[in-house]
DNA sequence: CTGGGCGAG
DNA sequence: TCTTCTCGCCCAG
């Protein structure tokens, strides 16, 4: 029990650190991702309550299973009782929301500039925007708000949507409704005019993400990481929030809201972190009892006397604590958090692949080998996915060797495995376990060896397979490969490894689980035709898979219409939802081949990435074009679509309005020959003034 | 580099 | 009550 030789620094001023407002961060959180997953693949579904189930516990439902009164980590006997025609799916094998969550992740990577594009875990994703953010404030014309147009691409002035930049895209935190003036934006204000059109951003790519992929989600406007994923969850689902800095009446509103949740709900703090604190906090004869439940809040931790980074750095050390935990809670505790999104990288640090026995562990070796088996199966066919290149198009079935070889990105240089046993007891092998002092922890153990080489070979021992088409069963190649590799692997690495953590040759290990991992990543560089080699090993990968995508947004972009303002405004939006629509008038083809090189020192890939632009839908863009002057002609001034003609949601492909019309109705800039249409003219111009 | 802890969804 | 299947960072030895 830690007690009392902490010393609460009275006496010395407490440090109030400053936060920095200069980034802007976006964060997005998909609604109940893995049921929209099934949802989407069935769209029957949307309408039933739909629980998704990992072995004995339900990993997650839909909002119909919700209202029901199912929730989330349940146990499925449970979950059923309550619902009995809950519809249950199973979740076990991520392959499905691996794919959907790339998919959208590539999406939201074709809008950054910068390339900090970070996912944390499946379902939810951070953009750094500051840079795109600190553009489109220079575009703002503060005397037409009202008449805004926010452009997605500095190089192509009518790539973006028309926006409201009077008011917030969204709700706001602190929701002022008493002096009416949450959301009201502060022209003077810097941070409120990005903030401003960060929401609109922010609504722009939900919008999109619900219309061109089916998934709803909901987002979090702030400066920070911390702050945005906060933000995000106050309006759930399908929503979104901007946490203003000041309220009202001009005092801090970030501070306020820090102060109102529980330090366990905020990221960074967990259950370990929080613990201590609390053990710190509730055994001090100080005026904090258990008001509900052992919950301490933020602005509890943060008023308590005398505490300060130092104290909290106290609190926290023990053996193997991570130093600087203090300062960076206390950050916490002030919603300051400094860490970067990180840039997107296609290739994962690690891969591991698990399963657990619970109601029977595993016992005999027979039941081992074949665990074994089936795990490196998944193993091999996940690295043949992920850690080669992305195969052009989105049509290649396996990642695996169909036409010619696929090349290996990354070669992970360490393989692992871990096991748990079903008694909480350690592992037998130990005798001179250290610890004594600290929570006897039922855990995994682990051993590691390096991984064989064979597992990168692809091609099936040629002779011997092909020349048995006879056999009754036609596994296909790529599979009969995976499998091959892995029968080698289990007998060659895996029962090794299995035999150091478990010595005992006949069984009776009672495995609750079992994990395979590689790890250790060497990047391959990367040097295509023009074997330039990029600098160093660490490439940049991924630029191809945003490129690919950005092939297919432009098919998707034919018959999709964006139209924000169709997005049902929640009860809990004190705001009219600022209506934009996304222009997309594209008469420039291959952009990309016609800037020249400005400088000597042009990237290899960014070579490799032009000679790749190849595209003629010029006729789509057209008619796209057309529809959307028409609908812009359509309503008085600016684009508002309140007065919503339902056809509009249809995608007939043979469009009513003709081409001919649609440019009348446009200007051509002067400057640039584009065709702009009217509401968008002022912003052009001044996208020309900037870059005279 | 290895084995484990913690924090995230 | 720690349930699932992960992924990433960090630590000490």
């Amino acid at each position: 029990m830690r007690t009392t030789s902490l010393t609460p620094n009275i006496a010395k001023p407490i440090k109030i650190p400053k936060r920095n407002d200069d980034r802007i961060i976006l964060h997005f959180d998909y609604d109940c991702f893995y049921a929209s997953v099934f949802e989407n693949e069935n769209p029957s579904l949307k309408s039933q309550p739909l629980g998704i189930k990992q072995k004995s516990i339900l990993a997650t439902c839909n909002y119909v299973a919700r209202a029901r009164g199912v929730k989330k980590l349940m146990l499925i006997s449970e979950a059923q009782k309550i619902c009995p025609d809950l519809i249950l799916m199973n979740g076990e094998d991520l392959t499905r929301f691996r794919d959907v969550s790339k998919k959208l992740w590539a999406f939201l990577r074709a809008h950054s500039w910068n390339r900090r594009v970070e996912r944390l875990g499946l379902d939810e994703v951070f953009l750094d925007v500051t840079d795109v953010i600190a553009y489109n404030r220079e575009l703002l014309n503060v005397h037409a708000l009202g008449a805004s147009f926010f452009q997605l691409d500095s190089n192509d002035p009518v790539k973006g949507f028309a926006f409201d930049g009077s008011r917030f895209y969204g709700c706001v935190q602190p929701d002022d409704k008493s002096k009416a003036k949450g959301g009201f934006v502060d022209v003077e204000n810097p941070l409120c005019v990005r903030l401003m059109l960060a929401s609109h951003l922010a609504g722009y790519l939900r919008h999109r993400l619900d219309g061109d992929f089916g998934y709803t989600s909901s987002g979090g406007i702030s400066t920070n990481k911390l702050l945005a994923k906060l933000a995000g969850s106050v309006n759930k689902p399908d929503n979104q929030t901007t946490l203003l800095a000041i309220d009202g009446n001009g005092a801090d509103a970030v501070e306020a809201f820090m102060d109102a949740h529980s330090i366990r709900k905020v990221p960074g703090i967990g259950s370990r972190i929080a613990q201590l604190m609390e053990e710190y906090l509730l055994s001090r004869p100080a005026e904090l009892r258990d008001r509900e439940g052992n919950n301490v809040t933020v602005g509890e931790a943060r008023r308590y006397p005398g505490m300060s980074s130092d104290l909290l750095e106290q609190i926290l050390d023990r053996p193997g604590a991570e130093r600087g935990s203090g300062e960076k809670v206390w950050n916490f505790l002030h919603g300051i958090d400094p860490s970067e999104v990180k840039e997107a990288s296609d290739v994962p640090t690690q891969i591991s692949i698990e399963d657990t026995y619970m109601s029977r562990p595993l016992q005999t070796p027979a039941e081992v080998n074949r665990e074994l088996h089936a795990l490196a199966t998944s193993l091999i066919r996940r690295m043949r996915v992920d850690l080669t290149e992305a195969d052009i198009h989105p049509t290649v079935q396996n990642a695996t060797s169909s036409s010619g070889t696929p090349r290996w990105l990354a070669y992970p240089k360490t393989l692992r495995l871990s096991t748990r046993t079903k008694t909480k007891q350690p592992i037998p092998t130990d005798g001179a376990s250290t610890n004594g002092a600290d929570v006897p922890n039922f855990s995994r153990s682990s051993r590691s060896a390096p991984l064989p080489s064979f597992v990168f070979h692809f091609s099936p021992p040629s002779p011997s397979t092909s020349s048995l088409p006879s056999t009754s069963t036609y596994p296909s190649p790529a599979t009969l490969s995976c499998e091959e590799i892995a029968s080698r692997l289990v007998t060659e690495s895996l029962l090794p490894l299995f035999r150091r953590l478990h010595p005992s040759r006949s069984g009776g290990w009672n495995l609750a689980l079992l994990n395979i991992c590689v790890t250790n990543m060497v990047l391959v560089a990367r040097d295509e035709s023009s074997s330039g080699s990029v600098s160093g090993s660490s490439m940049a990968p991924g630029r191809d898979i945003g490129r690919m995508f950005r092939a297919q947004e432009d098919k998707l972009r034919e018959w999709t219409v964006y139209d924000t303002s169709s997005i049902p405004a929640t009860a809990a939006s004190p705001l009219p939802l600022a209506p934009s629509i996304d222009i997309d008038i594209n008469p420039a083809p291959n952009v990309i081949k016609d800037t020249t090189p400005t400088g000597e020192d042009i990237a290899v890939e960014d070579l490799v990435m032009a000679e790749e632009e190849e595209e003629d839908d010029e006729e789509c863009d057209a008619q796209f074009q057309g529809r959307q002057v028409a609908m812009d002609n359509s309503s008085t001034n600016i684009p508002l679509l309140d007065k919503n003609q339902g056809d509009d949601e249809d995608e007939d492909g043979d469009d009513t309005w003709e081409e001919d019309q649609a440019v009348s109705e446009s200007h051509r800039c002067q400057v640039c020959g584009h065709a702009v249409p009217a509401f968008a003219m002022s912003a052009h111009e001044r996208f020309h003034a900037m870059n005279e």
